[in-house]
DNA sequence: GCCGTTTTCGGCCCGACTGTTTTCAGTCG
């Protein structure tokens, strides 16, 4: 069982709680337990194999949690959740995902209308009957109906990406207005998470009001959800909620660092002001009443004796031991990356010639970069057999004839690792490559233990370098294929190979913590964009985020380094 | 339910907003 489905289970188990009226502390104890659980490098299922009085070890996990996790590992069930399960039916929980309504509202209306279910809850608000229930009125039963679809489509987070188009419009609206002073984006955009739930926009205005007004006529904005003093909630026209909070300019700082989050870096912050007998709150730092930091994030953190963080470490796992030991990383920045090894040409998949793409690439002021395009086993890209990759070769070797400037053109390819193992390419031909990737496109529905073999043998191999998009994860998608990962972290160390991190923002092979796993192995992790066209070679920027949460700087990262470095690094896996 | 160690019991963030209510509970972030 993998710490993603414990924390499944754990997180249902809260749902269930909270819905029956439990103590709501206990309730965040099985939350907080099940998030720890799921950013935990180590699995959980090899801790109770080794030594389950080690759970105890993990913070936020106490004898309880800690029970529940032996059980699920042990036999699969957990016979709390069941007698729950027997009392609450299932779908009830969804209730919960309708904004507006929470555990209390949900009990009531099961309770006194008997409804079970979304569809129920629906067409109980059509006919009249949830305003009759005490504690409930016309307004709320219009709301639910408005707000019922949203919790059909289970979670609504959109990719950074697509958030990143919206926010960048959403913010120079708001600063054309001539009331606006500052506009800041907060949150987990801003912190870079891989997907974003909503957005959240801080502004410091002369006039509140206009200010909002301003907001609620910005093309984007279709609804306006609630509207204080100096809060407001508007839906967009993606479906995507935006939150915004109007602060003085003596709190921006701490509003801005506040509502970047995350929670757990919060409560981590609030503490240790509270051992300095100081307080933080999103107005500020204070003693007493006096206010001591605020209007600058950087004076909120130092109020506090720490130096500012980057949004994307502020994840409350490792960036306050770091910062206490004086080590915060210098975080990889995109201006670091001197190559792109990884894309692909109009000889399989790709929309542009090995030219285009080079022409892309010194654009771009890259040293290098490799042309990888698909191996014979992937069909649908019309992926290159020994022939036909040899002639593209050839041409590379033409091209690099005629040009004089420009970046380094390597002669790759990215390899299909077999259903039955091995490589798609003979020996010889990968032998002639200046950099072979490896990577899984079929038999992903194979056993875990199957998938990791097949990894592990690609990784012995003497002619691959690197392995490409080691998890084949996609966001918003069911995982590809279940692979060891712990298993491909000591091969990888082992036989000194590369790791990518596919900068596609659809992607995410290895999240931040996984990434970071990987480093702490010593294993050298590449950026690439997995480019089918010019264009997609400007996606570096989400793999360079990627990396910069995990906390890697530029010496983790194997192209930051010019190529002949590169190449040194490459030898030692021969 | 978890945590701590000047607490093994008593905290656990708390302010903004909405709706229903006639003084406040529920929800959200």
């Amino acid at each position: 069982m993998t710490n993603a489905q414990i924390a499944d289970t754990l997180e249902l188990l809260a749902d269930l709680l909270e819905f029956q009226g439990a103590n709501p502390f206990r309730v965040r104890s099985y939350r907080n337990g099940a998030r720890t659980i799921r950013d935990h490098a180590e699995s959980i299922e090899s801790i109770v194999a080794a030594d389950p009085r080690r759970l105890l070890d993990i913070e936020g996990v106490g004898d309880s949690v800690a029970d529940k996790c032996v059980s699920l590992v042990q036999t699969g069930r957990l016979e709390q959740l069941e007698a729950l399960q027997a009392e609450v039916p299932e779908s009830v929980v969804k209730l919960l995902r309708v904004p507006g309504v929470g555990p209390k509202k949900a009990a009531t209306l099961h309770k006194e209308l008997g409804i079970r279910s979304l569809a129920e809850l629906e067409q109980a608000c059509r006919d009249g009957r949830v305003r009759s229930v005490r504690g409930f009125g016309a307004k709320t039963e219009e709301a639910i109906l408005r707000n019922v679809v949203f919790a059909e489509k289970a979670e609504l987070r959109i990719l950074w990406a697509d958030a990143d188009r919206v926010a960048v419009d959403m913010l120079a609206h708001m600063r054309s207005s001539p009331v606006v002073r500052r506009a800041e984006m907060a949150g987990s955009y801003r912190r870079g998470r891989d997907t974003v739930g909503d957005l959240d926009l801080l502004v410091v205005a002369a006039d509140r009001e206009a200010a909002m007004d301003h907001l609620a006529h910005a093309p984007r904005v279709r609804e306006t959800l609630a509207r204080g003093e100096t809060k407001m909630s508007v839906r967009l026209d993606s479906g995507l909620q935006l939150d915004l909070r109007a602060v003085p300019a003596e709190s921006f700082g701490a509003a801005l660092q506040y509502f970047t989050g995350s929670k757990a870096h919060n409560v981590e912050l609030r503490g240790r002001a509270k051992d300095r007998g100081l307080k933080i709150n999103e107005y500020g730092v204070f003693r007493g009443d006096e206010p001591i930091a605020g209007a600058e994030e950087n004076e909120v953190y130092a109020a506090i004796g720490l130096p500012w963080f980057p949004p994307e470490l502020r994840e409350a796992r490792r960036e306050f031991e770091w910062a206490d030991a004086g080590r915060l990383p210098k975080l990889i920045e995109p201006a670091d990356i001197r190559g792109d090894l990884h894309m692909h040409t109009t000889a399989t998949d790709g929309r542009a010639t090995v030219e285009q793409m080079v022409e892309a690439a010194s654009r771009l002021g890259y040293e290098y970069i490799a042309v990888t395009d698909h191996s014979r086993r992937v069909t649908m890209a019309r992926g290159l057999d020994p022939a036909r990759l040899r002639a593209q070769w050839k041409a590379i070797d033409r091209l690099r004839g005629r040009r004089s400037d420009g970046p380094a053109i390597l002669k790759g390819v990215e390899c299909d690792i077999l259903e039955k193992g091995g490589m798609d390419l003979p020996d010889d031909v990968l032998a002639e490559a200046d950099w072979v990737l490896a990577s899984i496109h079929y038999g992903q529905r194979q056993s875990r233990a199957q998938i990791t073999e097949r990894v592990l043998e690609a990784i012995e191999h003497p002619h691959v370098n690197a392995i490409a998009h080691p998890t084949g994860r996609l966001l918003q998608r069911r995982e590809a294929y279940e692979i060891d990962l712990d298993a491909v972290f000591q091969a990888a160390a082992r036989h000194s190979k590369i790791l990518e991190v596919n900068a596609n923002p659809a992607r995410l092979d290895l999240d931040d913590i996984q990434c970071a796993a990987a480093c702490r192995h010593g294993i050298p992790i590449v950026i690439n964009t997995d480019a089918h066209g010019p264009e997609g070679l400007d996606d570096m920027r989400y793999g360079v985020t990627q990396a910069r949460r995990a906390g890697l700087t530029r010496d983790d990262v194997l192209n930051t380094r010019p190529w002949k470095q590169v190449e040194r690094i490459l030898a030692r896996g021969h």
